[in-house]
RNA sequence: GGCCCGUUCGUCUAGGGGUUAGGACGCAUCCCUUUCACGGAUGAAACACGGGUUCGAUUCCCGUACGGGCUACCA
């Protein structure tokens, strides 16, 4: 039988960069198993749903590249793929359960349960309480029908039989037991006639022939139900296999990484970024933060998984070939940004100055640069091993966009001296005419021209850099030089002599 | 509280009854470079604790501690 798995998220708002792994970790298995991946949208819950997040979450897959097989808004022989659309169904199957005796209808209201929690500290519904409840396993079958046609308000529940021993085998963990008289009589279907997470699951994952569940360690406690549930409805001999991931922690302290863990520690959690009704549920994303989406594949794929061996860099491709459910780690993993960062300028790092000129692209225009694509790639090449995400490139590089903005006063102070204004002046005539404008062209003309006059190259060489980009950081400054073109050149030796005779003056003046 | 899961450098991890316990991020030092980076080299840094089993446990078993998850008509 073929492989399927599917990416079940709920449309509740931002899809956490952890779902963004689970995905991955189902897609990678999907695709090295020639198997197929669905996405499943799961909004039984009308109260939390959140308009834009299916699109939110459609559009993440998208753009780290993962696309599903099958699923709301891919096609597929085994929609409707969003649980809402499916809500006849639930209670079809609710319905047979009951019939068969594994679940009843209940008829305690919200509040009355609420109370008895309140009275009782481990009050639950379950074989031991059920039978001192109102439902339809203690309530005459006339009085249940009566009820039913009236429009009282029911729910129905799974009747979990006492004394059972329910075995779950998962892939990475092993064998792990339950005894179902610890379990609950967990909702099946709630009261607004939708489905809980339990019933929906399993109903789907069957009729959708799902044949592994790769999901959060969450739904560990849980999977005890869902295998109750395959069995009251017989359907145990196609049960899916489960693998329940690690969860991926906070960078410091305790607990599983959250949405506001995001604004605590200054770096996105979310994929892409997200406008909630608030400021405060808003978030920054990896992609507007200036991510490559290959990175941040890279960096997930090994929060929580690792194939053994020194590689620490993999495409989509190879992760592809080396994944194996056996290989992800049994722990949590902490957040850590640093490793995210560093994926990322590696991918930059070696990513094509065209590609790369792509993404500078928008960048660029959001401050008003008007440049081609040939200069844009040539900024790339000259900034790529100095940068760590995508708005660097204009951020830190903005001088090869646009006049500087402040000099590095300091080092000016030390290295000009009045007879400067001479050597620049004479340097600029040097260099407009040379043809090819190029880095080795510049390189030759300027180092005989530091040799001709005596001059110390050190001296030089530094003033040269401070008037192309203002700081001693940056790229070779012949390259500077080429890529900003003679008469950009020529503009800022002469901006510096202006600005070297200040500082000059406000030396001899201090 | 109850149930379940986990624990190798600060972090992500490899490994596995006998190893100098390996790699990566980060950190430090050095080299390269008339800048900054990149790159290269080196270094500091770990098997939670206590009992077993064993000739020998970091590795297997049991406890303890610590961490995590679940305990809703949320997923």
């Amino acid at each position: 039988m073929s492989v399927r798995v599917r990416f079940a998220p709920s449309p509740t708002g931002a899809l956490h960069i952890g779902g963004v792994r689970t995905a991955l970790y189902n897609y990678l298995f999907a695709r090295q198993q020639g198997g197929t991946f669905i996405l499943r949208i799961e909004d039984t819950d009308q109260n939390r749903y959140v308009p834009g997040a299916e699109e939110y979450i459609v559009e993440s897959l998208r753009w780290v590249g993962l696309l599903p097989d099958e699923g709301v808004g891919f096609g597929g022989a085994f929609g409707p793929y969003r649980q809402s659309d499916r809500k006849a169904i639930y209670r079809e199957y609710a319905e047979r359960l009951v019939a068969s005796g594994h679940a009843y209808y209940a008829f305690d209201t919200p509040e009355a349960l609420e109370i008895r929690r309140n009275d009782e500290p481990n009050f639950t519904c379950n074989h031991a309480t059920r039978g001192g409840l109102v439902n339809s396993l203690t309530l005459p079958a006339a009085e249940v029908q009566s009820r039913l046609s009236a429009g009282e308000s029911w729910v129905i529940r799974l009747k979990v039989e006492p004394g059972q021993e329910i075995h779950v085998h998962d892939l990475i963990r092993g064998s792990v037991v339950f005894q179902s008289n610890e379990l609950d009589d967990k909702v099946l279907l709630k009261a607004d006639g939708m489905p809980t997470y339990h019933l929906a699951n399993i109903v789907d994952d069957h009729l959708m022939q799902i044949t592994h569940v790769i999901r959060g360690e969450e739904w560990l406690p849980s999977t005890a139900h869902h295998v109750l549930l395959y069995r009251g409805f017989c359907w145990e001999d196609t049960m899916p296999r489960f693998a329940h991931l690690p969860l991926i922690l906070k960078p410091v302290g305790n607990g599983k990484l959250s949405k506001r863990d995001g604004a605590k520690f200054g770096m996105p959690v979310f994929p892409l970024s997200w406008k909630g009704e608030t400021p405060e549920d808003s978030f920054p994303g990896f992609r507007e933060a200036g991510f490559l989406p290959e990175a941040v594949v890279n960096f997930l794929a090994l929060l929580g998984w690792h194939p053994g061996g020194d590689q620490e860099l993999f495409s989509l491709e190879d992760l592809t070939a080396a994944f194996s459910v056996e290989h992800i780690s049994k722990g949590g993993a902490r957040f850590d940004f640093e490793k995210a960062k560093w994926f990322n300028q590696k991918y930059i790092q070696s990513a094509d100055n065209a590609v790369l000129a792509t993404h500078i692209r928008p960048l660029a225009e959001a401050k008003g640069y008007r440049v081609s694509d040939d200069y844009l790639a040539v900024v790339a090449g000259l900034m790529k091993e100095r940068v760590t995400f995508l708005p660097d490139f204009v951020e830190v590089g903005y001088y090869l966009f646009e006049p500087i903005r402040e000099y590095d006063l300091e080092m000016l102070q030390k290295k000009w001296n009045p007879g400067m204004e001479q050597v620049f002046e004479s340097l600029a005539a040097v260099v407009a005419p040379l043809e090819p404008y190029e880095s080795g062209v510049l390189e030759t003309a300027v180092k005989a021209f530091i040799q001709e006059n005596g001059l110390k190259p050190g001296d030089v060489l530094s003033l040269l850099r401070l008037a192309l980009a203002g700081t001693m950081k940056g790229p070779a400054v012949f390259d500077m030089a080429a890529a900003l073109g003679p008469e950009e050149t020529v503009k800022r030796l002469h901006q510096l002599v202006v600005q070297g005779s200040k500082v000059h003056q406000g030396v001899e003046n201090a």
